[in-house]
DNA sequence: GTATATGCAAAGTCTTTGCATCGTT
DNA sequence: AACGATGCAAAGACTTTGCATATAC
């Protein structure tokens, strides 16, 4: 079910705005930073304040529907949300992010567990590097990341 | 070598300000916010602005010689400089942050590398739960991490 | 003595909030 | 029609920066 259905179903009014927000950020490939997410959207809804945005976001986050990741530049990051661990790979010359599947998480979340009893309720992976495309490519087109 | 020589030896003045900033993130338990580093070091140096300790954690970062995490409050939280991976696990009752060698760490490197042609060069892994001490106590004394 | 570091205060960036108005249910 | 959501603008939290003064070397 759409992020934006879910929302309606948690007894909340389905605005345009909301919407869009919720539309956009499922739709979204990468992490939008609230700017970003208020960008797209207002090209869908032109009344749309950055506002909305953080209060919809935050709503999200409070049902649980959407969370944020913090990258080194220390913005906010959002992503539907997801019940599978995964690493965030963060590319410093064309700044893409991508998802992968962290199996390992499980072993990391049992060994913390059953060892040091430490109860893990949240695991956040973010690995910066280069990506194989720019690993092959000419600097040229390199920008530094935040 | 303490960070404070080391700065020293790149070639930098060593104020009273940056000696104490420098000593404090040293011996610092846990992972130090500007400002938590400013008010420990004040008790030292009264005379310390926190756009000093701003200043020399930027002049740190540069040379490498500290670096910040990220948590979940979306602060910078800076630590020394160090090359072993490590994971953060931030407990969500105490707050304490405490560090964990993260052998695992090797590889997923190897497997972005090799599988997937992803360089690595930054690995951050932040865990959020709950710790051994908290899961025994009785909920009472806890606090919501921001 | 001189170049560099500092304090102060102002500005910058990201995010939240107060309030009057608008719109979903 | 009523209550909740919105836009706007102001405020908040964290961090950076301009400038005159002080200080490490």
């Amino acid at each position: 079910m759409s992020v934006a259905q879910q929302l309606r179903e948690h007894g909340y009014r389905l605005t345009p705005q909301r919407r869009v927000v919720c539309d956009t950020l499922d739709a979204a490939q990468g992490h939008l930073t609230a700017e970003e997410l208020h960008e797209r959207s207002s090209a869908v809804v032109a009344d749309l304040s950055l506002a909305s945005v953080y209060r919809t976001l935050t709503l999200l986050d409070q049902l649980a529907l959407a969370r944020q990741v913090r990258f080194a530049d220390g913005r906010a990051h959002w992503e539907p949300a997801h019940d599978h661990d995964e690493f965030h790979l963060v590319c410093r010359s064309c700044e893409a992010v991508t998802h992968h599947p962290a199996d390992l998480v499980t072993t990391v979340r049992d060994h913390l567990l059953h060892d040091h009893g430490f109860d893990s309720q949240r695991v956040e992976l973010v690995v910066t590097g280069l990506c194989a495309d720019c690993r092959n490519d000419s600097p040229r087109t390199s920008r530094v990341l935040g």
